[in-house]
DNA sequence: GCAAAAGTGTTTGGCATACACCCATGA
DNA sequence: TCATGGGTGTATGCCAAACACTTTTGC
């Protein structure tokens, strides 16, 4: 082990967890209790224990801080600003988590997670930097939507192709053409038909379509 | 600051530089004292301090253990894996710097470094996980090559379209085609002539470009 | 039959690819 | 004049973009 005289700068993990509702992209925030910034909006975080990947860490404080369980999670930027924590140097480590609508039912409401679901857009003047750190993951977000079909994990199992496109609109934050945003999607072989078609609206009902099993092929850590 | 008991990983900056040597894209390495890996090859890596950023310990890191100042670094990946360094928790942010040959030249060959350059073909059986880092490295300057003008930051202030294509065939390992390298290129914008040409050769002189000063609004964190 | 959303094809321009010869120089 | 690397243009295919009407359903 290092001489114990040497200091660290001490390490965290901090999850931005993204999730569809109602069509709008929600971010998972918490009230911090530190004195500090006591009352604010903060994103879910921790410091990374001796016997944890900071991979796991994230994954603890979303279950613990935030009652959620994300079947996506990736590392995003690791933010070392010196006066970033004002209680002492801490750098950390911010991942981006997805949430699909599944997973959002099943979000544990428990009392004591003062965490809630707030819109991207009014999620600022957020605690320490994690203004900037949620820029970078929806930048991040934004980024691999147009190269990868990270989406996959923000929606259900089966949906629609304009519910897709939406999907699409919304990170994108601009419109798409509704017959090149089909051709295109379905040319790249990702969706299949499941045969299934909506119901209950008083106009013709939609096919519905999965996602083929990932072919594990999407580069990543770049 | 935090209560005394609490236990942190330790933090650490690992610098993957790399510069061209005769064509070939070399990493720096150092040989390693330390008992575990005594007389391994290793990136050169260093405690991130208290009153530092990531960004200054890994620019220290290449000043004080590899002589070296490099006019580009991104950070590329933190790497968290429990038994990563056999000393105890060590937590890395790992950089990518390049050196062009100007910077090349530069580099302080004091006695006191055991830093070399060592082709990246070769660099491999490092110590900790630096494999793993210097790969994603690798791959981030790859694909960046593809869609910036990173490459600039490996090569001289002018340089002949063919050094410019031959630095981009190594980089990506594969061959391009010359004239639709050259279209493209020049319809970027990035390069303009400096009406200099090449001499020596009992050939054809070739036209020296100069990359254009940087527009700035090359997208990072992605 | 009408309101509402689903679904569908063609044209166009730009960009990546493939490919082969002439040019300027020094020896 | 020859050997060497420098430099150029054209034809093709694919993919992205623009754009409007028909289909199916419930009421």
């Amino acid at each position: 082990m290092f001489p114990r005289h040497i200091k660290f700068a001490a390490l965290a993990a901090d999850a931005v967890a993204l999730s569809f509702i109602e069509g709008v992209l929600n971010v998972r925030l918490i009230t911090t209790q530190v004195p500090a910034f006591k009352g604010k909006r903060a994103l879910p975080g921790a410091l990374i224990r001796p016997h944890e990947t900071a991979d796991q860490t994230v994954a603890r404080v979303l279950a613990e801080k935030a009652g959620i369980h994300a079947s996506y999670i990736e590392q995003v930027y690791t933010f070392s600003r010196v006066d970033r924590d004002r209680r002492g140097r801490v750098v950390s480590v911010a991942y981006i988590a997805l949430l699909t609508p599944t997973e959002l039912t099943k979000v544990a409401e428990r009392e004591e997670h003062t965490a809630i679901w707030v819109p991207v857009a009014s999620a600022n003047r957020l605690a320490y930097d994690h203004d900037e750190i949620l820029a970078a993951a929806v930048a991040r977000l934004q980024a691999k939507v147009e190269y990868t079909d990270i989406i996959r994990h923000l929606l259900p199992k089966a949906c629609t192709l304009t519910e897709l496109q939406e999907a699409y609109e919304t990170i994108l934050k601009r419109k798409l053409d509704k017959r090149n945003f089909r051709k295109k999607l379905l040319a790249q072989g990702v969706l299949k038909k499941t045969g299934k078609h909506t119901s209950g609206g008083s106009f013709r009902p939609a096919e519905l379509y999965a996602f083929v099993p990932s072919k594990g092929g999407i580069i990543d850590l770049i």
